[in-house]
DNA sequence: AAATCGGGGCC
DNA sequence: GGCCCAGATTT
């Protein structure tokens, strides 16, 4: 048998007709080597009799192991809509994030609007609080947007993938999820877990952000889901990618399908060949270094003037982010951008600046100030920015102070502690908060300590 | 096709 | 410190 030098690739077809597309593109491909043929991804595919044990075992695997999720637990029996409201909520709050970070985000989500007619009532700020912390803020944005966009239009679900992508924020992955698992559309699903299976079955070494990866992988997806239990189906592929089929330690020996993995064989007749070889790694964008100084001005509401201690007739001001870009619309502390080398007193000018500019507070005149104290540093990590704040309480005295009203093209306001402690605060802002408070709380009663 | 958009848990 | 997660949108 020729072919027995590459069994990883024994399921592939090679094939013969040239094809139509791409062809001009593509750089004149040496003849293979007798015997070795690296396959390409449009010439993969399932064989029949493996797609139907794949279908068979996975579906039995899910049946015995599948995680006991909120979302799960909301049968379709007397309104689907609830059923498929649920299952979107959850999915949008899955994407990009684990499972056990969304749990309690969806049960708290799902009592305080237990319907889409609940959730197109909310505001955008109670939104944020709910969504404090789970990140990709504009995940939430959509959600409210489409909720309002499913009642006005009459409050029937949308039930195909072709009209869920419609909706904002729903794209193919999550279309084809709601339409699977909600409405029993036999359409597959793709995200990084079935990337991660499919590629490791059938041994593909593309790049798996390139475009016609992606698309082939659908695919490939679309050959194995099945049309009686679509949903099960898809959620089953996507529980192996995250509980067995992993990232870096594969569980191989309890995989269901371990027995159609060409990854596995591979690395039976290759001792350098491993599973994790599958799907291939793809290089990084490297970070942005940002740097910015946050500024915590807490103003003594409080007749005296004196150090308050308390939280009592003290007020904070909060500025509203711009709508578009990195945490689009959120509230935070003033703040300023500044350069990597920006010493104190540079800082400083630059926030007095800004504070006076922007809200009218003039903390030059000394008068007016009760103490402004460095607290910290902290590096906030984003996917892309590696933010380092350095961050400042100042407190200021609120007589003869001449406070703006927010009219400028910024918007801010004065809140107290009360009000931030529940607030939307995205966790690099609740972060520095939280380092003010310990720094009051410390000065105020040292001996505590 | 590449960049943008959060945050956290695990190694 | 790197990896990557039940992705979508914009440019």
């Amino acid at each position: 048998m020729k072919k027995n030098t590459t069994p990883a690739t024994t399921d592939t077809i090679t094939k013969s007709k040239k094809r139509t597309r791409n062809t001009c593109h593509m750089k004149p491909k040496p003849e293979p080597e007798a015997g070795f043929a690296i396959s390409d991804i449009e010439d993969i595919q399932f064989r029949e009799d493996s797609v139907a044990e794949i279908r068979a075992s996975l579906l039995k695997w899910y049946d015995v192991n599948k995680r006991d999720l909120p979302w799960r637990r909301i049968s379709e029996g007397e309104a689907s809509d609830r059923k498929a409201y649920a299952v979107w909520v959850s999915e949008i709050m899955l994407q990009q994030t684990r499972v056990q970070t969304v749990i309690d985000y969806f049960n708290r989500w799902m009592e305080k609007w237990p319907t889409v007619h609940h959730l197109a009532q909310a505001s955008i700020e109670e939104v944020n609080e709910m969504w404090a912390g789970l990140g990709y803020y504009r995940r939430a944005r959509f959600l409210l947007e489409g909720a309002k966009m499913v009642v006005e239009e009459g409050g029937k679900f949308p039930r195909s993938v072709s009209d869920l992508r419609r909706v904002k924020g729903i794209g193919e992955y999550t279309a084809g999820a709601i339409a699977s698992i909600a409405f029993k559309e036999a359409v597959p699903v793709v995200d990084g877990n079935v990337i991660r299976v499919i590629a490791r079955l059938k041994t593909i070494s593309a790049n798996p952000k390139d475009k016609t990866t992606i698309k082939n992988i659908w695919r490939l997806a679309g050959q194995l889901v099945d049309s009686h239990r679509p949903g099960d189906f898809n959620q089953a592929v996507m529980e192996l990618g995250a509980t067995l089929c992993t990232p870096l330690s594969p569980d191989c020996s309890s995989c269901p399908v371990s027995s159609q993995c060409s990854a596995l064989l591979k690395t039976k007749h290759d001792p350098s060949a491993l599973v994790t070889d599958y799907p291939t790694k793809v290089a990084k964008v490297k970070q942005r270094h940002d740097y910015s100084a946050v500024t915590v001005v807490e103003i003594l509401e409080s007749e005296k003037g004196t150090v308050d201690t308390s939280d009592s007739g003290s007020k904070f001001l909060i500025v509203k982010r711009p709508e578009e870009g990195l945490l689009a619309g959120l509230w935070e502390f003033p703040s300023v951008s500044l350069n990597e080398k920006d010493d104190l007193v540079t800082r400083r000018r630059t926030v007095d600046d800004f504070l006076k500019n922007s809200f009218g507070l003039n903390v030059n005149r000394s008068s007016n100030i009760v103490s402004r104290d460095e607290v910290g540093e902290y590096v906030h990590i984003f996917t892309h920015i590696r933010l380092k704040m350095y961050i400042e309480l100042l407190v200021l005295r609120s007589q003869d102070l001449h406070r703006k009203k927010d009219k400028g093209s910024m918007l801010f306001k004065y809140v107290d502690t009360k009000t931030l402690a529940t607030m939307g605060l995205s966790t690099g802002v609740r972060k520095a908060y939280n380092m003010v408070l310990k720094f009051r709380q410390s000065r105020s009663s040292p001996i505590s300590r």
